[in-house]
DNA sequence: GCGCTGACGCGAT
DNA sequence: CATCGCGCCAGCG
C-alpha cells in the first residue's frame, strides 16, 4: 500500500513546498504527505531519487542535523547548497523552526 | 517468512 | 545539551 505513485507525488510535493531558504524535517514532510510517522519512507524516497529539480538539500533530521555522516561528500554539498540559500548552519546543525509551531501553520496552513 | 539495515523520531536518562 | 533505547516502515538476502 505505502510505496505506490500517488503516495511518492505527494512526498515530491511536500518536499518541493519547502520554501527557499528554509528546511524540513523527514518527518515533517511524511505528516505534510498524509503518512504520519513514515519518516523513513521519505528517506528512502530520497535516497532513490534521481530528480535533480528537487530541493533534497532542504531536508534535514528533526534535530536540525544533515542526515549524512560530516566528511560524506553527499554532506558537504548539502550544507554548501543550503548556506548558498542563506540557511545558518552552526556546529552541523540548521536553524529549525519549532515543532509546535511549526512551518507547517506559517506556511502551508493550519490545515496541515 | 525471518532478521538485518537504513538520508528517521522522540521520550527518557 | 549529548546519548540511549525502542518504535516504525520498507527493501533485500
Amino acid at each position: 500500500m505505502p510505496t505506490d505513485d500517488e503516495t511518492l507525488q505527494r512526498i515530491h510535493a511536500a518536499i518541493r513546498a519547502i520554501p527557499r531558504g528554509e528546511v524540513a524535517g523527514y518527518g515533517d514532510i511524511a505528516r505534510r504527505a498524509g503518512l504520519p510517522g513514515r519518516a523513513r519512507l521519505v528517506a528512502r524516497v530520497l535516497s532513490c531519487n534521481d530528480d535533480r529539480t528537487l530541493p533534497w538539500f532542504r531536508v534535514l533530521r528533526s534535530d536540525g542535523r544533515i542526515a549524512f555522516p560530516a566528511g560524506h561528500p553527499q554532506f558537504d554539498e548539502q550544507m554548501s547548497r543550503l548556506q548558498r540559500e542563506g540557511v545558518t548552519i552552526t556546529n552541523g546543525r540548521a536553524r529549525m523552526a519549532r515543532r509546535d509551531v511549526s512551518l507547517d501553520e506559517a506556511v502551508w496552513g493550519p490545515d496541515a
